[in-house]
DNA sequence: GCGGTAATAT
DNA sequence: CATATTACCG
């Protein structure tokens, strides 16, 4: 019953947007760049909460249809951090799938809906819901998600910042309204002495590129973007934009896109890309990608 | 700057 | 192992 969602090859109608990259590990800077999973059948309501959690630093994977977010919930993988589900259908098949196998899904889920009645509260804190939020929501709350993570984060031996639950407290009683980007980066100054701020080894981890996991669903993309350019566009560059995911880059595309092509030594002396784009077409590795389920690099 | 390749790093 | 980064070259 739930096989159904856990391998199908995801045909069914693209995503509403473009899937983030595919990270192991939290940044530095903890809060900003959280996964997020943003499943509402309301488009407009879809987006509007999808615009306040961008204006979180979140990155943000927005989902209208009931299917896909199963989908998606179920080969979380290392896809997202923290999921929130619109439980529009009281009974319907999330609450199922929740309760059913929400132990199998290692990531907090936040349940949203209209229905204030403590019984369907109740009902979704009992059953695998980590925090539900009743609607209207309040741009304050979905700012908050992160505060499910801080354990699983520590756990990990990363040092939540400071200021990040300092903001929190901070911010607590006002106006979050719309643009409440703080910097991410703040210091105390207590160095006096000739203000050295050592613009050089500003390495505050901060920038921490985050490794891109090339799984069914990136490599899908990437394999449909691949076949659907001509023979002669298939280079990194093109690749990228077609496949329009946000977050990725060049390099990472010209990095898988190498990995997968065989060296055609020899004989490469007239149309040499041609050549080895077509031979990139035939031997890309397929969407079976899912062998080895290994968790992240000790790096 | 971009792309391809190989080597090397993480 | 998978992915990233770098050096070199056209």
């Amino acid at each position: 019953m739930l096989q159904k969602w856990k391998a199908s090859s995801d045909q069914s109608g693209g995503p509403d947007r473009d899937l983030p990259n595919s990270p192991d590990m939290f940044s530095g800077n903890f809060p900003e760049g959280l996964r997020v999973l943003l499943f509402d059948e309301d488009r407009h309501y879809l987006h509007i909460l999808e615009k306040h959690l961008e204006e979180f630093q979140y990155e943000v994977t927005t989902c209208h249809e009931e299917e896909r977010a199963m989908y998606l919930l179920c080969n979380h993988r290392n896809m997202f951090d923290i999921a929130i589900m619109e439980a529009h259908n009281l009974e319907g098949k999330i609450f199922r799938l929740i309760s059913e196998i929400g132990s199998e899904i290692d990531i907090p889920i936040i349940i949203t809906s209209q229905d204030d009645s403590r019984e369907s509260v109740t009902k979704w804190m009992r059953n695998g819901a980590c925090d539900y939020l009743i609607k209207p929501i309040r741009p304050e709350d979905l700012r908050l998600i992160y505060k499910y993570l801080v354990k699983k984060m520590e756990l990990r031996g990363i040092t939540v910042a400071e200021e990040a639950e300092e903001k929190a407290a901070a911010e607590k009683s006002s106006s979050v309204g719309d643009s409440t980007i703080r910097s991410p980066n703040r210091r105390k100054r207590n160095m006096l002495q000739t203000d050295e701020e050592d613009p050089d080894h500003n390495r505050d981890s901060a920038t921490k590129k985050r490794r891109v996991v090339w799984d069914d669903y990136l490599n899908g993309k990437f394999l449909d973007a691949v076949n659907s350019l001509g023979n002669n566009d298939v280079v990194p560059k093109k690749i990228l934009e077609r496949m329009n995911v946000s977050s990725l880059t060049r390099e990472n595309v010209a990095s898988h896109l190498q990995r997968n092509t065989p060296v055609a030594h020899h004989d490469r002396s007239q149309d040499a890309s041609r050549f080895r784009t077509e031979i990139a077409k035939m031997s890309l590795i397929p969407l079976t990608y899912a062998h080895s389920a290994r968790g992240p690099h000790p790096f």
